[in-house]
DNA sequence: GTTAACGGTGCAACCGGTTGTACAACCGGG
DNA sequence: CCCGGTTGTACAACCGGTTGCACCGTTAAC
């Protein structure tokens, strides 16, 4: 009961039937215009009457490319699957990839052992380009890909822009989108502002930061900065520390809308009404924004759009294109909660 | 400013540095017996010299593999990771296959246009094999594998069985699940059992009920089950539901972990006590299992396993092996929610 | 009528590895 | 001294495509 394992059809057998040379069907397949209209018909012909299909490793041997490339998550799967905004970039990556022969393939790298293997595959030039959805100063890997002189676009600003020279950098002006929520907050009236921002370390968080302070001043006193994590408890349990400082608030900044909705939950629990007695802004116009009550205001970070572009860049390194930083604009999304 | 694009070093310059014929080195470095131990060093030592790595395309080409394995998702990547479970099946996959010279990667097949692109890469032999972490019956992409003959193997029953000739199969056994469960129900001392499962046409739940049913008999009548989503509203809602309809019961089988904290925390708002009053036991052994209060009883699905037997399976596949299936077996976990 | 130009096709080399087979050098045995 | 066997290496073919270049026949121009 073996199957039938059917060899697949090569270029030499689609010739043969089209009583041609391989050459000649080869140019015939790829449209060339040094072949009679008339051949190629027949060859095509041929080709369908065999269901060639040409075959990836000659092909990448020919033509020195695989047509793969590759997406970088250097992080945990499980916090990548735990934070929808990836899900999203992703999305962008492959649909705009979609429109050219190229395929994408994740590549999870977390593990040191999944990174050893990776960079044997960037060594053996398995992929025609790389995409780091999280890249990380000091990454080995980085350093490797950096060496081999892969085309490699960055998403995310790395400090220090280590290297700006080879890669390409595609992010989202966060410091703008600090600069939105800020204003936002101050044409609203509110006067003394809290943070309710992500990890201190975090590249974003920090320039979030500086664009709040740039229209805020002291009405954002450092005291009222807090660094949490990304999630709904986080926000949470922040907001309850604030509210134990039985400090004068009116208004709360965000560093997600997953902390925004529990900064929402914890102002209601304390009998505070939102946008009456607190505004409330969140970062990024995740789903779930939409169904906090009252409807969150955020700022909506063009994933999808930056998938685009991070797909687009690589296409252009590979055919030569010298590296490019790209920046994307945030748009402040209004409801209710301010 | 363009950088240093050093091309990779090749097997000849390798051959030249080390004096010796190419196939030599080839031998030299793939420690043929055929070599010896004084022409091996020289080769080894020039291969290191230069940075020798062998291409992947030219090596692909003469081997006729590719030394990549696909990990076919037909699901929306949003589902995907808002679904932990898969976070950890692809752990494993990924965890087996670090130990051989396979590469693993994801394929996002979910919108048309992408299972097109992922198609033409089958045929074209991108992949030497196959991972589909969520086969369904009638997926275009199945035939198309079956009839190219590519190594593949499904995670997952499907109904019928219409592919076990050709394809390799894991699965968990759920009707076993569903025993267990039942069974410690039972052992409890519980008569009137309620179940809140995931949606009817999931062969994974149909099994699951059977496999209750076959314990429980009248103790679960039909009128007691109830078909939702995966998720804690989910559970919550369909609890309000039956307490709505006041019948007696003093049990809960729910069909995940996420659905078994929607309905503690409904049973805790209408006053009932777990496991005092009422026992609730969970599917799947979710990180959330832990977290729920009264900590959740439930039945653990050996996913991380799971994921490493199909990567070896596929090992075994390219190897020519006739494909198999795969039970995995499934455990009670026992916690305080019973 | 000869020649240049041109459109169409095939030969052969090439991409970068692996591998079957021939061959050279060396050994010991008769 | 010749022979068979062993060992180590090189030559060349092959994997399945693409592509530079030579060559052919036809037609137009002189």
């Amino acid at each position: 009961m073996t199957q039938p394992v059917r060899t697949a059809p090569t270029l030499a057998e689609v010739a043969a039937a089209a009583g041609v040379s391989r050459s000649t069907a080869s140019r015939a397949l790829n449209d060339s215009p040094r072949i009679s209209e008339e051949t190629k018909k027949r060859v095509r012909a041929a080709a369908k009457e065999v269901n060639f299909v040409p075959n990836a490793r000659g092909r990448a041997l020919a033509v020195g490319r695989t047509e793969i490339i590759a997406v970088l998550v250097t992080e945990p799967l499980s916090e990548l699957f735990s934070d929808p905004t990836y899900s999203e970039f992703l999305s962008g990556i492959t649909e705009e990839l979609s429109e050219s022969s190229y395929l994408p393939v994740i590549l999870q790298a977390s593990s040191t052992h999944e990174r050893n293997r990776a960079r044997e595959h960037f060594e053996r030039r398995s992929f025609d380009a790389v995409i780091d959805v999280s890249p990380y100063k000091g990454s080995e890997l980085l350093e490797v890909l950096r060496e081999l002189g892969v085309p490699t676009v960055l998403c995310g600003q790395l400090e220090g822009h280590p290297y700006r020279d080879v890669f390409s950098t595609v992010y989202s002006d966060d410091e703008e989108g600090g600069h939105f929520a800020a204003l936002a907050m101050k044409e609203r009236g509110r006067k003394d502002i809290v943070a309710v921002l992500g990890p201190q370390d975090n590249p974003a968080v920090v320039d979030r930061l500086r664009g709040y302070r740039a229209v805020l001043g002291e009405d954002l006193p450092d005291a009222n900065v807090i660094y949490t994590g990304w999630n709904n408890g986080d926000g949470y349990q922040a907001m309850h520390q604030i509210l134990a400082r039985e400090i004068a608030f009116d208004g709360v900044l965000c560093g997600s809308d997953r902390i925004a909705a529990g900064v929402i939950t914890a102002l209601n629990e304390a009998g505070l009404s939102v946008p009456a007695d607190v505004s409330v802004v969140g970062f990024d116009d995740h789903e779930i924004a939409t169904r906090c009550v009252p409807a969150l205001t955020t700022v909506r970070q063009p994933l999808r759009e930056e998938g685009h572009m991070a797909a687009n860049i690589a296409l252009d390194m590979i055919k030569g294109a010298e590296p490019t930083t790209s920046v994307m604009h945030m748009q402040l999304i209004q409801r209710d909660s301010l």
